[in-house]
DNA sequence: AGCACGCCGACT
DNA sequence: GTCGGCGTGCTC
């Protein structure tokens, strides 16, 4: 007697194991290890879908109590063993049920798609026999026919509207058993590659030549160690990521390329389809469950060999993945904090490198500092890429604004960056002025009494928008109003303090009048499409100068920008993270990027008030290995990652005085079974945010070297916490090194 | 998660 | 004597 093994589609920790259901003789044979069933479940034996991790001649319960499977989803299985395994692997190290991680492995079921076509049927050779045989007059029939070529699958629609006829002669002739009607599947959300023309190799440079060579080893050889490429902006990364994927598929294997999701624009994807054409596929954001599943059946199809796409791109169920391409490594968007499983798509990457043998590579112009630390152990190896391919660096300046303070200017823009952009007008070039904080002032309050004027939901301040007049709270979206007069004191001289990109719109208009201006953060690109249309307004020359938040940071090429102003470095330095230095000099070097990027010669301006601070002092000398020394000697004194990891426990609830009741009593267990002193514990404190929409937040931080040491111990913890007193109505967040503090 | 069972108070 | 509150426990 032979029993499915099934996991359950219900995220629920209480039935995150497997159970056994019996095959029905009219399955028999059909149901195999990796499919999705529908099975009863539960005292009403509602249908509920799950998954075959197994199938077993053995149970260990009574077989009274064994249901039976009552029906297969598809046909084939949509996981393969070692995707099983993956999940295994997964619900251990990301502290998740399985189903969960089913259901990153395997995307939502939807209906396929289907069009109807019509073809020549078999018992004639060729069209024109057909035409001889049936049709005698010039017929609307005849015409269809004559559209149709010798054995081609052509839509029903496409025909209808080319000849401009009905269903009539189609339908007349499938009746004469001239022509067979059958249903194609339709992928949706395929990218039209026929759109792109395609191009030739170029020719290597000697350090492309080194990198391609020293890739190629790692894919034909046993040692699967990560390959790290630090390569500068402009080193020509991308053309080694392609030649390493030709070398894949020439064996016959697939390729995965994950990029973040802001650089998934038409030039990335061009250049890998102008090489590889309609063998390369591309997923996003934004595309709906059935265009994803679609792409992603694809895959399993063996329909295509290269998948792009965002951190999710990882789990293309390829067959036999050669090699996976993480691109800007560095980026936070690699690592899922949101919602479960939080896993990071760079130890998935090495976790299908270890099951099928896979070659890993990562690259970036600023490493982040956990993957550079590897290439010093040993763990990844490391390939050097210094030179520009054709462009030269731009010429980086970095100004303080004490000085400026001192000479009386208390303008948001230093001189010599309002001196630069009067220039960069006059030459009719364009500058890009970055400011990561929007709207007009980040800080309000009273001149008299010095009340600030503060979100009563959120412990936060208000930031004016001046778009709009009022103030509004940047977490819970609640707007007001701009009081006439101080709640607190009755005065009426309320003051305005702190920059947004909104004031430096307006300070560029008060300035240059003549500029013509575009500003990007979150409140202009509301509207759909409206991220685009602004991107391409600028390209076009449209507007001379772009003002953006962190979304013009990264990836944008533009031919004439040749002015970059960033008009506060200090901002992500002042943050209070572990991480703000390398956030820093990633966030500097990427836009000063931005500057110079054709023939004509770039300059950045960095403003600050901190100008010896080592990240931007190494940022603007564009100098990784400096900054990346400096770092690691600074995360080893204080016992930071790499040198140790951080589980962060948050609590969040309506009721501050039970979380933090509960919290205490987390942390008296914690005391309890803290044995030789192995972890370090701070809090509970209040979170860095500690009130959201009036639910508080309050936090535990746990430190210690060994990663699974460390979450046995907090979940361990946990369990207790959960037998001694009810969890209800606190939602508890864990977080294994956090890409940032919330 | 979702459903049944079961053990208490309030009611036709 | 019965209806319905939600605490507890189980699901192949």
């Amino acid at each position: 007697m032979e029993y499915a093994v099934v996991i359950i589609s219900i995220g629920h920790r209480n039935i995150d194991h497997i159970f056994h259901y019996g095959i029905p003789n009219r399955l028999r044979g059909l149901v195999k290890k990796g499919m999705r069933v529908i099975v009863p479940f539960g005292k009403g034996n509602r249908l509920i879908e799950g998954y075959v991790t197994d199938i077993t001649d053995s149970i260990d319960i009574d077989a009274e109590l064994i249901k039976e499977v009552s029906d297969i989803c598809e046909d084939h299985p949509v996981i393969s063993a070692k995707r099983i395994a993956l999940a295994e692997w997964m619900k251990e190290k990301y502290y998740t049920t399985f189903s969960s991680c089913f259901r990153c492995i395997v995307p939502k079921r939807v209906n396929e798609k289907s069009f109807a076509c019509i073809q020549l049927n078999s018992a004639y050779e060729n069209i024109s026999e057909a035409v001889d045989k049936v049709l005698k007059k010039d017929t609307k029939q005849k015409r269809v026919l004559e559209v149709l070529l010798n054995g081609d699958e052509i839509p029903v629609s496409h025909i209808k509207t080319l000849l401009d006829v009905d269903d009539g002669p189609i339908n007349a002739l499938i009746k004469k058993n001239v022509l067979v009607k059958k249903y194609v599947q339709e992928y949706r959300g395929n990218f039209n590659s026929a759109l792109v023309d395609k191009t030739l190799p170029p020719k290597l440079t000697k350090e492309q030549e080194i990198a391609v060579a020293k890739i190629c080893d790692t894919i034909d050889g046993n040692n699967k160690k990560p390959v790290l490429i630090h390569g500068v902006t402009g080193s020509g990364k991308t053309e080694v990521y392609i030649r390493a994927i030709e070398k894949v598929l020439s064996q016959g294997k697939e390729a995965i390329v994950l990029v973040p999701e802001i650089s998934l624009t038409q030039q990335t994807v061009e250049r890998f389809v102008s090489r590889f054409g309609s063998r390369v596929a591309v997923t996003h954001s934004r595309l709906s469950d059935g265009e994803r599943y679609d792409q992603w059946t694809r895959a399993l199809r063996k329909e295509i060999s290269v998948m792009i796409g965002p951190r999710s791109a990882v789990f293309t169920p390829f067959e036999e993945p050669g090699i996976i391409i993480i691109d800007e490594e560095h980026e936070a968007t690699y690592k899922s904090d949101q919602q479960s499983p939080k896993y990071d798509a760079r130890e998935i990457a090495e976790k299908l490198s270890e099951l099928y043998g896979c070659t890993v590579v990562l690259g970036s112009a600023t490493p982040s500092v956990a993957s550079y630390y590897k290439t010093q152990t040993g763990e990844y190896d490391l390939i050097e890429m210094n030179n520009r391919v054709n462009n030269t660096l731009p010429v980086i300046h970095i100004t303080d604004m004490r000085r400026e303070i001192a000479i009386k200017n208390f303008s948001v823009f230093g001189t010599e960056l309002r001196e630069a952009m009067a220039q960069n007008l006059q030459r009719n070039e364009q500058t890009i002025l970055f400011l990561n904080r929007r709207g007009y002032s980040t800080f309000v309050s009273c001149r008299k009494c010095g009340y600030v004027m503060s979100c009563d939901n959120c412990n936060v301040n208000y930031t004016y928008h001046k778009g709009i007049n009022r103030l509004s709270c940047h977490y819970c979206g609640k707007s007001i109003s701009v009081p006439e007069v101080c709640p607190q004191c009755g005065s009426k001289y309320i003051k305005y303090f702190g920059a947004g990109t909104e004031k430096i719109e307006q300070e560029v208009l008060r300035l240059f009048p003549k500029a013509r201006v575009l500003r990007m953060d979150m409140d202009t690109t509301k509207r759909k499409n409206s991220h685009q249309t602004i991107l391409e307004d600028f390209r076009r020359g449209k507007a001379d100068i772009l003002i953006g938040t962190q979304m013009i940071a990264k990836g944008l090429d533009f031919p004439n920008v040749t002015l970059v102003g960033v008009v506060a470095a200090d901002l992500s330095l002042n943050i209070g993270d572990y991480r703000s230095a390398e956030n820093t000099y990633q966030l500097v070097s990427q836009v000063a990027g931005r500057a110079g990027r054709a023939d004509k010669e770039g300059t950045v301006y960095i403003q600050t008030y901190s100008p010896d601070h080592y990240s931007i002092q190494y940022a603007a000398r564009n100098n990784y290995k400096g900054f990346y020394n400096e770092e690691i000697t600074f995360r080893q004194n204080m016992n930071y990652p790499p040198f140790t990891n951080i589980f962060l426990v948050m609590m969040t609830g309506e009721n501050e005085y039970h979380i933090r009741r509960t919290l205490g009593c987390l942390a008296d267990i914690m005391k309890r079974y803290n044995k030789n002193n192995m972890f370090t514990r701070l809090g509970p404190t209040p979170a860095v945010i500690s009130k959201i929409n009036n639910i508080y937040r309050w936090q535990i931080i746990v430190k210690c070297e060994n990663e699974d040491k460390i979450r046995n111990y907090v979940l361990f913890c946990l369990d207790k916490l959960s037998k001694q007193i009810s969890l209800d109505n606190i939602n508890v967040g864990l977080y294994l090194n956090p890409s940032y503090i919330f």
